[in-house]
Parts: C-alpha cells; sequence; structure tokens
RNA sequence: GGACGCCUAGCUCAGUUGGUUAGAGCACAUCCUUCACACGGAUGGGGUCACAGGUUCGAGUCCUGUGGCGUCCACCA
C-alpha cells in the first residue's frame, strides 16, 4: 500500500480519479428491475457559458444528491446537458461576426448565420460540461442533451403542434414587450422593472376653442389649455387623443372638444373620458399614445382610436414622429422633443423624477411596448400545476416559495412564445403563398387552407412559406425532465430508460427562474408526460430545491461587469474541487443567499488536509489489515475490550449518521458539511486519535484501538463522499478499504452507506453494547483535562511536559482517572498525575474529578493565585445566584417540567460544591 | 400598493418543538515547530441576540409594532 504523503495535493488525484470513474461508467444510470430510483436533470446552462459560482453551488448540491443516492444502493441517474440559449447565442454570434467580418446576419442571410452559429457551438460550445467534471460532477454524460439537438427539437415542436391543435396556441397582434436591442419581442418574465431617473416633463395642450372650468371655490374660470405630464415627449407625435376622467368637474365643459397636438403634425385630437385616468396626477389629463403605452393601448381599443406608431423596431423614430425628431434614437429625441416643446411655450417645466422603467434582462435596454403579431399560448394544466404543488406531490424547499408559485399561476397571463430570432426552434407553421399574415382573421387561421400546422410541414411545400418565428427558448427548456428521456418517441423512451426516471426526483435550481422554468415545466409534464396516468406519474418531479443566490461580501450579485466573481478554476487550483464544495456549501444554508467568503474554501481545503493526516497517522501507527468491508472490520473488535473512548466515538458516528440522514431529508446541506467538520475534528481528531497515542503503545490496545480508527474512517468516507468525492476515493484506496473486485467494490461509489438502522443491527448482531453513559464520563475527562490546561497555561507552562499535577479526590475518581493516567498526562503534557491529601500551597482547579493542583516546582505567587481564584469564584457566585433565584420562584418550582427542574437543582448543587473548593482554597491561601 | 426573507462576536454564519452560563469558522492575543497535520496544536479576549412592547415561572426562539437591508409581484402617465 502507497505511503500517504504529509500533505494533500489534490491535482493529480482529481485527474486520476474522474479519469477512472469515466473509464469504468460509474456515472451511468442503469437501473436495475426492482430497484428505487433517484434522478435529477441539470438546470441545462448556456451552451456558450462558462462556470460561474452560482453554477458551481447549484451543480455541487446535485452532485451531494446524487452521489448520495448512489451510496443508498438506489439506481442514480444525473442527466447533464445545455440549453441553445436563443437570444443570448444569437446576440453573441452577431457580435462576433461584425467584429470579424463588418456582417450583420441579414448579410449572411437566415442558412448562412445558422451555419455560423452551430459551428460557434461545436467550437465553444460544451466548455461548461468540461468545467462540471473538473467539480467532479458525476453526470451520466452519454446522455448529454441539448435543446437543439434533432430530437429534442422534434419534442418541442411535437408539443407546439398538440397545443395548437387543442387550441391553446394562437396567433394575435397584441401589444408586446419589444426588445429594441435584439429586435424580437420578450415575454413579461424577461422584462425587470428598474426605478430610473429622469424627467416628467409638464405640457400645455391648448384648446382648439377656449373654454370656462370652475376653480376650487367653484368659480367659473376661463380655461384655454389642458395641462398634463409626461415622462416621453418624443412620442406626442403619436398622440391621438386627450382623456380625463368622466367624473372630474374641471373638464365637464370641453369632452368632446379638442386640443393641439403640440408636435409632430399639428392636429387637432378630441378629448375622451376614460375611467383609467387618475384625477389628481399632474392636470388630470392624460395624453392617449395607443402605439407606446399599454394602458393608452387599451383606452385606444375602448374609444375606437388610431395607432400611429412613430418609432421603428431599433428604438430610433420614424417619419411619424415628424420631421424634427425622425431619424432620431429615441432618447435624443426626447430631449429634442423637450427642445422644440420649450421653444413653442408648450413646456412648462421639466422636473427631475424617478420612475418604473421596464428593461430587457438581457440586453439591458429600456423595452418598448409594441403592437405586433405574434405567437401565444393559453398555459395548460394551470389548475392541475396549483393542486400539486398544495397536494404535496411537488414540494418546494424552503416551503415559502409555494406562495409565490401560487400567486403567480393565479395571476397568469397567455406566454408570448415567438421570438423574431433565427436561432432556436422555428415554429412549424406554414402560410400559404400570397396571404397576408398581417391581416389573418381567426377563421383565415382555423383554416387549413391558408394556414399549415404540422411536425414535417406541407407535403407541397413550394405552395408555403413557413413562419419566420423561432420559439422562446423556455418553449423549449419546459420540456426537459421528459424530452432528455426520449419523448415522444416510444423506442426513444424505452431506450434512455423513461419508465424508470420519470418523474425525476429532485430539481435543484435558483428561485430566479421559479416563473421562467419551474413552473412551466410543472405544467408541461403534466399535459406531456405519461398521458392518461395518474397525477402522481406526469409531475416533473417530486422535490424542488430552490438554492442560493452567490453574492460577494458586500452582499452584491456577483457579475462580469462588477468583476466581483473568482473564477472557479481558479479556486479548485488553489483549494481543490473537494475544499471548493465542502466550503461552499457550509455557507449555503437552505434557501438563503451566500455571501461568498473565500476564507470558508481555505477552510473546506484545510479540513481536507485534515482529513488526510488522521488517515495518514493510522497508517504510520501499525500495519492495515483486512479493511474490505464492515464485517472484516469489525471481526477485529471485540465488543468486551471497548472502553470509555470507543463507546464515545461509535455514539458520535452514528449521531453523525442519523444528523446526515436528516440534513438530506430536510436539504440541509450546511448543517450535514457542520456536522461532518465537528465530528471528525473534534470528536475523532481532537479526542480520540490524541488518546489512541497511549493505546497504541501498549500491544494489548493496539490492534484493538486501530480497528476501531478503521471502522470510523471508513464510515466517515462514507459520509463524506458525496460532499468531497476525490479525496475519499484516495483514501479508500489507500486505507485498503477497496476490494480488488473488478465490478462491485472497485470504487467508494460502488459501496453501500450504513444507515444509523442498519449500522445498529450489524453492531448488534456482532454483541456490540454500547455504553450510553461512557460519552458523559468522557466529557467529564475533556473538561478535566482542559481545566488542567489551563492551570499550565495560566502559569505559562503551557508547554512544559515535566510538570506534576496532584489531585485530592475520592477513591471511586481517583481509580478512575488513575487508570486513565496515561492518556490524560500525554493530553496534558504532564509526567505524572499523582493522588495527595495535603493542601499542596500550589495553583488549583477545581474539576469534575476533584481539586487538581500544578507543580511546576517554582512556589506559587499567592497574590497572583488569589486573583485568578477570586475571579472563578465571582463567575460561579453569579451563577448560583441566578439558579438560586429561579428555584426559590414557586411559579418556577410548580410549572417548570420535572427534567428542567431536576437540572436547575443538579446545577445548583454542582456550583456549590465548585464554591464551597474555592473558597477554601482561598481561604488555605492566607 | 401587495408578498416574502434577513438583522446573533470585528467578519461570515449555526442556534431544531421556548428550558442550565448563546455556539462554530475566520480574524485577534499569548504560547508551541513534542515523533498525523503550522493547511497544525494549546489557552484566552470578544456578544445589552436591530429596537420597543406583550405572552410566559422562563424569550435569541412565540405574538404585536417600529427601524434598517434585500428580493419578488403589481404599478400613476
Amino acid at each position: 500500500m502507497a505511503e500517504i504523503t504529509k500533505s494533500y495535493e489534490p491535482q493529480d488525484v482529481e485527474k486520476k480519479w474522474y479519469a477512472a470513474w469515466q473509464e469504468a461508467k460509474c456515472f451511468a444510470g442503469t437501473p436495475k428491475p426492482g430497484q428505487e430510483t433517484y434522478s435529477i436533470v441539470i438546470p441545462p446552462p448556456n451552451v456558450t457559458g462558462i462556470l460561474h459560482m452560482g453554477h458551481v453551488l447549484n451543480n455541487t448540491l446535485q452532485d451531494v444528491l446524487i452521489r448520495r443516492a448512489r451510496l443508498e444502493g438506489k439506481a442514480a441517474c444525473w442527466i447533464p446537458g445545455t440549453d441553445h440559449a436563443g437570444i443570448a447565442t444569437q446576440t453573441m454570434v452577431e457580435k462576433h461576426l461584425k467584429k470579424t467580418e463588418g456582417k450583420t446576419r441579414h448579410d449572411l442571410g437566415r442558412d448562412e448565420f445558422l451555419k455560423r452559429v452551430w459551428s460557434w457551438r461545436d467550437e465553444k460550445g460544451d466548455k461548461i460540461l468540461q468545467q462540471l467534471r473538473e467539480l467532479g460532477c458525476s453526470c451520466d454524460w452519454d446522455r448529454t442533451a441539448f435543446t437543439m439537438d434533432p430530437a429534442y427539437s422534434r419534442s418541442v415542436l411535437t408539443a407546439f403542434v398538440h397545443l395548437y391543435q387543442k387550441g391553446l396556441i394562437y396567433r394575435g397582434k397584441r401589444m408586446v414587450n419589444w426588445c429594441p436591442a435584439s429586435l424580437t419581442a420578450l415575454s413579461d418574465e424577461e422584462v425587470e422593472m428598474r426605478p430610473t431617473k429622469g424627467h416628467i416633463y409638464r405640457l400645455r395642450y391648448e384648446l382648439v376653442t377656449p373654454s370656462t372650468t370652475i376653480d376650487e371655490e367653484g368659480n367659473t374660470i376661463p380655461l384655454t389649455h389642458l395641462i398634463l405630464e409626461t415622462t416621453r415627449p418624443e412620442t406626442i407625435a403619436a398622440d391621438v387623443a386627450v382623456a380625463v376622467h368622466p367624473d372630474d368637474p374641471r373638464f365637464e365643459n370641453i369632452v368632446g372638444a379638442s386640443v393641439w397636438r403640440p408636435l409632430g403634425e399639428r392636429i387637432q385630437i378630441p378629448i375622451i373620458t376614460d375611467t383609467a385616468v387618475e384625477m389628481g396626477f399632474g392636470g388630470g389629463a392624460l395624453k392617449v399614445t395607443p402605439a407606446h403605452d399599454r394602458v393608452d393601448f387599451e383606452i385606444g381599443q375602448r374609444h375606437n382610436l388610431p395607432v400611429i406608431d412613430c418609432l421603428n423596431p431599433d428604438g430610433t423614430m420614424n417619419e411619424f414622429a415628424g420631421p424634427e425628431l425622425a431619424g432620431m434614437e429615441r432618447f435624443a429625441a426626447r430631449k429634442k422633443a423637450a427642445d422644440v416643446l420649450e421653444a413653442s411655450g408648450a413646456l412648462i417645466e421639466a422636473k427631475p423624477y424617478e420612475n418604473n422603467v421596464g428593461f430587457s434582462q438581457r440586453a439591458g435596454v429600456p423595452i418598448e411596448p409594441r403592437l405586433t403579431q405574434q405567437w401565444w399560448l393559453k398555459y395548460p394544466r394551470v389548475e392541475e400545476a396549483k393542486q400539486v404543488v398544495r397536494d404535496g406531490l411537488v414540494q418546494m424547499h424552503p416551503e415559502r416559495w409555494t406562495k409565490v408559485y401560487l400567486n403567480w399561476l393565479d395571476n397568469i397571463q397567455d406566454w408570448c412564445i415567438s421570438r423574431q430570432l433565427w436561432w432556436g426552434h422555428r415554429i412549424p407553421v406554414w402560410y400559404a403563398k400570397g396571404i397576408d399574415r398581417e391581416t389573418l382573421s381567426p377563421a383565415d387561421l382555423a383554416d387549413p387552407t391558408k394556414i399549415h400546422v404540422s411536425l414535417d410541414g406541407p407535403s407541397d411545400p413550394e405552395n408555403w412559406t413557413q413562419e419566420d418565428d423561432v420559439l422562446d427558448t423556455w418553449a423549449s427548456s419546459w420540456l426537459w425532465p421528459f424530452g432528455t428521456l426520449g419523448w415522444p418517441d416510444a423506442d426513444a423512451q424505452l431506450a434512455a430508460d423513461f419508465k424508470a426516471f420519470y418523474p425525476t426526483t429532485t430539481l435543484a435550481t435558483g428561485a430566479d427562474i421559479i416563473f421562467f422554468w419551474v413552473a412551466r415545466m410543472i405544467m408541461a409534464g403534466l399535459e406531456f408526460a405519461n398521458p392518461g396516468a395518474p397525477v402522481e406519474e406526469r409531475i416533473p418531479f417530486k422535490h424542488v430545491y430552490f438554492n442560493g443566490i452567490v453574492r460577494d461580501k458586500q452582499g452584491r450579485k456577483m457579475s462580469k461587469t462588477l468583476g466581483n466573481s473568482p473564477d472557479p478554476l481558479d479556486l479548485i487550483k488553489a483549494y481543490g474541487a473537494d475544499g471548493l464544495r465542502f466550503g461552499l456549501l457550509q455557507m449555503a444554508p437552505l434557501g438563503q443567499d451566500v455571501k461568498f467568503d473565500e476564507g470558508r474554501i481555505e477552510g473546506g481545503k484545510n479540513f481536507c488536509n485534515k482529513l488526510w493526516n488522521a488517515c495518514r497517522f493510522r497508517q504510520m501507527n501499525g500495519e492495515m489489515n483486512d479493511n474490505t468491508s464492515l464485517t472484516t472490520i469489525l471481526g477485529r473488535i471485540d465488543p468486551a475490550l471497548l472502553d470509555d473512548d470507543d463507546h464515545a466515538i461509535l455514539a458520535a458516528l452514528r449521531d453523525t449518521m442519523a444528523v446526515l440522514e436528516k440534513s438530506f431529508t430536510d436539504f440541509e446541506f450546511a448543517t450535514a458539511t457542520q456536522k461532518l467538520y465537528s465530528f471528525f475534528w473534534n470528536d475523532f481528531c481532537d479526542w480520540y486519535v490524541e488518546v489512541s497515542k497511549s493505546k497504541v503503545q501498549d500491544p494489548v490496545t493496539k490492534q484493538h484501538c486501530l480497528a476501531i480508527q478503521d471502522l470510523v474512517i471508513r464510515e466517515f468516507l462514507l459520509l463524506f463522499e458525496p460532499f468531497a468525492p476525490y479525496i475519499t476515493e484516495e483514501l479508500w484506496h489507500l486505507l485498503g478499504y477497496a476490494t480488488p473486485d473488478p465490478v462491485r467494490g472497485a470504487f467508494l461509489q460502488d459501496n453501500l452507506i450504513e444507515t444509523v438502522e442498519t449500522f445498529n443491527a450489524v453492531l448488534a448482531t456482532r454483541g456490540f453494547v454500547l455504553d450510553a453513559a461512557a460519552s458523559g464520563r468522557v466529557e467529564q475527562l475533556k473538561a478535566f483535562t482542559t481545566l488542567a490546561r489551563q492551570l499550565k497555561a495560566d502559569q505559562t507552562v503551557a508547554q512544559k511536559r515535566d510538570v506534576t499535577f496532584q489531585l485530592i479526590t475520592t477513591d471511586a475518581d481517583w481509580t478512575f482517572i488513575d487508570s486513565s493516567a496515561a492518556k490524560l498526562t500525554r493530553l496534558i503534557g504532564a509526567a505524572a498525575i499523582e493522588r495527595t491529601t495535603a493542601e499542596p500551597a500550589l495553583p488549583a482547579a477545581v474539576t469534575p474529578f476533584g481539586t487538581l493542583y500544578l507543580d511546576t516546582g517554582v512556589k506559587v505567587d499567592p497574590e497572583v493565585e488569589r486573583a485568578r481564584l477570586t475571579k472563578e469564584l465571582g463567575t460561579i457566585t453569579k451563577h448560583i445566584a441566578g439558579t438560586e433565584s429561579r428555584l426559590s420562584n414557586v411559579a418556577f418550582t410548580s410549572k417548570a417540567p420535572p427534567a428542567v427542574l431536576e437540572g436547575a437543582q443538579k446545577q445548583l448543587a454542582d456550583l456549590q460544591t465548585k464554591r464551597s473548593e474555592l473558597e477554601r482554597l482561598l481561604a488555605a491561601l492566607s
């Protein structure tokens, strides 16, 4: 067996094992009949994306879940893949094209441009999947999917045709969120409202015929103009009316009259009434610009007003904006419009103003409401989607997200699924040649001689033209949990083990895409997967785990522009993949955002090193025996020979197993990592390994102690493996836990983890009766040790080892301490612990086993000693007072549960004993 | 306007159904390279648990309110 080096060097270990795992196809999801399954589909990253901290967190969580499932003996399958990411990828390639060749996509034409995108994808795509391998992700790579794969594309189009035939998809001219940068419509979810500083312009709209109104006192006064306010003066040329509230007394006389439009073509526009107008805002009048505002559009519909569009798709002004503004960019035009209005006297004032403006989430520019023909989807299964979550068939973790989810579904709006892009799934709709797409009526849309909708297109393609638009990317990824498992092709589903792996077990994702993706997947699953089957077979997943967002130390979202995001690959180089994984999970409590702290990652690395060295110590202490199974290790342990330390460490191990089990059920990964840390570092290294140092000196106890170590390390490696797969695998082999069997047992993951239940059962059949009191005695010894060390530290002889301790104690306690002398003297750093009945004039501490004196061979300074003891006495006295007052309170003694009462009484007794001993020590000093 | 989350040591966070003297890691101070580990060991300092009320024998924990930070949904031009 190879010798374990002085420190853990992750680099070579990681390379070696990942290659070995892949070679052996360890990650293949291959269900055996009757075997329980556990499946996860990856939230597909953008095909051209690169790994950032959010991915690291999200994918580490998935890997932890899937590896734990493997150890639990389940057929585990983690399906990886990427998303074509329509807008993002197309924009990227367009930019590249512009930069390198000075061309636009239109210069190339659709077919040629798409060729370029594909070659870009082939060249630069899937890099992120490579990076996930470095992180240790155990995806079943043979199943890698891509949303633009032929098979997956077919599932997307199948879904479209199905929904169309069901009457849920329709085409309509409606107000959409238009992105002037990407030149496409967006869904409401892709629009982000941002408070934006600008100006609000107070304007006069002159009445064609002066009239009268009433002032606040009810007096009739002349009225020559209306006052209204707008943030968008550049759209005035597209005003078609001015609206006031029907109940507004100020405007009674002028309803139906006209005002002069102050910009663009100076025509008369009518004054209308509409309840959408807020009387208290501005001058109480609203300019109505149906082409450029949702509310205005609705007012226009109600009043049969014309629609004038004064913007080009790219956000520049067109000829309808008037000669002053035509051709200008929209924000420049806004300034210019203000100038023109000021010059004509229509502008009263421009006030600084902040309002919410919709921005394109991806392109980062303000969107324009724009009236266009688009394809819309009425969501299927909305009620059922709510019900499965309410019924807990789909459980969200943390649960509070269900409320957000249900609220969204309660207010759900039809989904604009068409995008004016080229990179994506082209909508499988064909128009008969010669028809005007803009003016198709609902009846036309239902006429198969005018519109053809199918997977493969019309049989006489020469007579048809295909729809130019592609589908929203999310209209493909919403099929991910079953599209990746062969749906809708029966043979493909069989080959992909659809039956075993659908519904998937857990979806791990960020709450930021709860609407974009999670909700839509639930509806899609219910509609398409296992049609006709009971609802629990149609849901796409049973659990949704929402991981937090990784933020920087100031709490800001990590972003490229801020440059506050460390490169995960650099972190892997510096701390190892295991250190990164473990450190990150330690700071990621359920559902809380993660403030990134590199120190924690370093802590993860240090922990790995600690584990490494504990194993090194084990190896140095003696020949390895047969470690190839729990049974062989237990065979080396005689239950009758277990001492307190053995009992205590086994109890702590069992407790750790239990905590881990619960943590996985509750998705509490931070709890799990913290428990692993404290068990191994504190319970095992700081105590068990330290006491082992004396036991291995004794041939009688040596083999026994090493066997316990082998047992604990084995179980710990199994518990730790999901979090740190590389180092555990390496140590598994170095310490001989692996079996030579090349099929079963070659890797750590081939083994089964013990549950508390099975572990207990195994121990019981071997005659282990764990002594529950042992842990308590060990805790007392720990306290004794700490007090002794404190004495040494106080006397600044912390490192001296030739000191002697003297103990005044009872016969029973002395027997116990004396029997533990070998390990205690080593732990404390003392030549000996002797029993005494005298009152040595030495520094003393009151321990659970009597009063302990430190003899350094130097005479004690009574004043220093007095100060030390007095301080201790003060603390004790304070606590005694607190406890006494509680116990003297009848309300407490009569109402508190017996256990609490007993605890308080015992505490008081202990404190009093300690106090009187301290008082005695103080008295002895003088 | 509506909903949700957070506020505990200098920093990042634990703290389960209310119950002894509120914990960890990092940072800090003192000491130590003694034969697993300086990526380490020992000891120590450091907290009116955001604030104000309330319920209770007892509140970091439950209730009400206030303040601050953050997120989502809706949105008055």
